[in-house]
DNA sequence: CATGAATGAGAATTCATTCAT
DNA sequence: GATGAATGAATTCTCATTCAT
């Protein structure tokens, strides 16, 4: 395999055991199996390896968002359903490192501007994807609801990387009912017809 | 003013510019002024300034986040409006930290009570003063309620967090309806009645 | 009572249970129950303390050992006898900062002084004693006899120090023995029988 | 040379100077002529160069007794002989460490181990070596025998460190005869012949 | 290319000593 | 005299980075 992604995978898996700055360059090493000088063959600094590791998060979150969100119509996104199997458990990984990535983005500003294109680009493509199957939309609104819906995953990851909370029914509930109305054309009708009991 | 005041200031100040890890105690006794051994005697050592750092700031935002919500009946919280004065822009260091902090708790137990607790103590609060304007409702629905408004802050909190948001009177608006919806008792038919394109 | 006595005695109790350089000034203090100032005000520094002490127990070391040594004729000294009310038993802790003494001497010349004269002393004064009771005797015997026993004494702490042992019968028959033949007049009567050359 | 024996030699001269708690490790490294961080590449903390310098005097210390007082018959071990090229002339430094050895023993359980283990060790190698002289002879005798020698020897390191000891020939024979008596097979007849009345 | 020993600056923490009150 | 807060140098230990082999 590429020794670039080999190291990566290495210092991802240790950061997530330990996080940006309780992970060595001997650590990263030492669980790639090579030596510590060879990693400064592949990466200049170990600010960089945790720059290409932003990069990596990022884009796989958002990829994973991507087909979170793209659902067939009049239905909510896997993403809030409760099984086991639902996408933000499978990507719970993702999420710690992902909270270590946006507290770091907080104070640098390189990292900021990798995680903004990428929201960006993501936002993009679903309001190309959704203009396409509501052209009478305004795209003000699409882009709107599409932010809400960051919000919300963005929120839930924040509890969830904090509390690990076990939602219940009602949330979830709540929450279809929010993003059915956000995401479903004409979805408001849905809610009016079920009131929140 | 009292010395541990003083050194947990001083120690914020640090924090929010380089973050925990970033923060050195010698840092923290320059910007207060004193003596390295001198935090020595306010604090055992430098995870317990955290700790209380951690306190302080969760302690903040629980406060912030109650008058927020605490609104008069059928406006939607302050917490949301497009104005330069908001509550969000007033905390906007405080949320900074509740970053560094969630992404901290996400490795460390301590912390993570530390916060479970104080979102707990919020949202009995809320929830008591939630089922004796209605009391009809159902604890559970309160509870998700609020629950749903703790994901949306937390969304916000973490897109500000990466200067993302570049808001608009749509997704305000979408903001808000969702907040009527959830917070205003008969709010969802207020909500069909002003669709939101 | 005399507050150099004071915190010489909390100085003595710190020392025993955690050494010299594992007790703080900070610690006699707080064991003195006076302030930290207020040490250096009846010391020097933690030095001269410590230089204090080395005088007060090998004073106290000396003084045993001379009640130890002047025994009834034809008996050997209360020093090795076997049982709990024996004087080793009794100045255990003595022992304990005797070896810490004696370590640091290895260092530090003036309390080699110190514990030189002292010997010195005892010494002085046993053979004067013992002149008394056997006139006849060359004052060169007398003086090695009792380095002998002093030597004995030594390695005992040392042993006792380190090990703990719990001596046997059979070595403290032996012990008896070799003591009687030193310090009892005629006891080397045996020896002639066998001489060793 | 190994760099472990090289820094513990290092380490050993510079306790020898200053003694444990006088000795940093950046002391050591500088007498080794390498960094600071290397040490630590080597040995775990400063406590396990410690050890091991216990664990080198210690077994240094009983190899030497042992060569000591392994004697051909009928004579009284070098140990005691009164010249510049004595054992105990030679090991002099040895000397010196062992108290600081058996000085930090007294608080410390597990130096106390080691010590204690070499001890026994030795005790037996001797025991077992004397049983094959002495068939007849009960093993309790030897073992409280080799434990009165030992006795001695602590005694006369102990007066050694303290530079206290102006020997002379009347203590060396009276050390001698005692040791003969002790030693020599049939040396305690005298003994029997003259009880202590 | 690859290694991993070596470096040394920097971090947390302790503690003898001083001094304003 | 008495206090104890304050100082800051010293200590142990870590780790990003380099470089001879």
């Amino acid at each position: 395999m590429d020794r670039t992604v080999h190291i990566l995978m290495a210092a991802e898996e240790c950061m997530l055991e330990k996080g940006f700055h309780g992970t060595s360059v001997q650590d990263i090493a030492k669980r790639a199996g090579i030596s510590t000088g060879l990693i400064y063959r592949y990466y200049k600094n170990k600010d960089s390896i945790i720059e290409a590791l932003v990069v990596v998060i990022t884009k796989r979150m958002m990829s994973h968002m991507e087909k979170a969100i793209a659902q067939p119509k009049n239905q909510t996104p896997e993403l809030f359903r409760q099984n086991k199997n639902n996408i933000l458990n499978q990507i719970q990984n993702n999420i710690f490192l992902l909270m270590e990535v946006s507290s770091e983005a907080t104070r640098n500003e390189h990292y900021k501007k990798i995680i903004a294109n990428a929201h960006r680009e993501l936002q993009d493509k679903i309001v190309h994807h959704e203009k396409e199957l509501n052209p009478h939309l305004d795209e003000k609104v699409i882009r709107s609801r599409h932010y809400f819906i960051s919000i919300l995953i963005d929120g839930i990851i924040m509890q969830r990387s904090r509390k690990m909370n076990t939602p219940n029914k009602e949330l979830e509930d709540l929450i279809n009912q929010m993003l059915l109305r956000v995401l479903v054309p004409g979805g408001d009708s849905s809610v009016h017809a079920h009131p929140a009991h």
